[in-house]
DNA sequence: TATCGTAGGTACCTAGAGGAAAGTGGCTAG
DNA sequence: CTAGCCACTTTCCTCTAGGTACCTACGATA
């Protein structure tokens, strides 16, 4: 049997005690689940499938998994209707909507400095790759 | 040749439609650029192996590969000194130092509600690990 | 002469995340 | 009587991030 609530990558305890903000980095920032909180709070309570057909890319497993796993973490609730066919609704919790200031924070951050980040790739590809180019 | 400025994963197109800050995400919070931005802004300028020693379970492989990242982003700035032996030392850039406020917002959050998240999780555990282990 | 130290580069290997596809159950529509 | 639906679950397979180990230059030190 699969364990649903695995988790990516557990941290080392090193890196704790080095940066005191990795345990949440790893609660919302795992893969896939900023898209997951993200459309759950822009399109509210919802089914497996729509998640699964507006996020577009994640499979149905995958989707599973992360579910799981928010739901362990408080940060998604999960309703079972026991109909035939089964349905599933999933919706933001409150400990989740609590995140929304930090999404926020970091909207306003791409919105400010996103271009400066494009741009400075542009510069170090230039600077670094094939720098003998020249005429 | 081996490309040090890899990234662990390219986000597929849909998802990026599906969540705007997903490549923000991607930039500030993939692994280990973390613990790196938060030393060396909490440390100030410092050599590589002052890193990888206050990092502690980092390799150096892939301390160069972050490093790399981040200068490419703009975020890391590299200053090469060509003594005997070598010595290189890394600081945060001004775009870099940008993104302290959203640390702070992390902080903040995991200080009022990572509790919560634990508890969730207590809950969680409690409630599907054996469920039918009654008396 | 041999060893140390820095800041990596490079080759090889493994563990594990994640994708694809098929199965499951039970009702319902054709 | 088959096919379809939903919400998974399971198996199989691939890909790659990351670890280990060894290599470099050059001078200082023992």
């Amino acid at each position: 049997m699969t364990d649903m609530t695995s988790r990516p990558a557990p941290a080392p305890v090193h890196s704790e005690q080095a940066c005191p903000i990795v345990p949440v980095v790893e609660i919302v920032f795992s893969r896939w689940t900023t898209p997951i909180l993200w459309t759950l709070n822009e399109y509210g309570r919802q089914r497996f499938v729509e998640l699964e057909r507006r996020i577009g890319t994640i499979t149905a497993k995958v989707l599973t998994q992360r579910l799981r796993q928010l739901e362990r973490d408080g940060l998604v609730l999960r309703t079972y209707h026991p109909e035939v066919p089964p349905r599933v609704e999933y919706e933001i919790s409150d400990l989740g909507r609590s995140l929304s200031p930090l999404f926020a924070t970091l909207a306003t951050w791409s919105a400010a400095h996103l271009g400066r980040v494009e741009a400075a790739r542009l510069d170090y590809d230039a600077a670094h790759r094939l720098p003998a180019a020249r005429t």
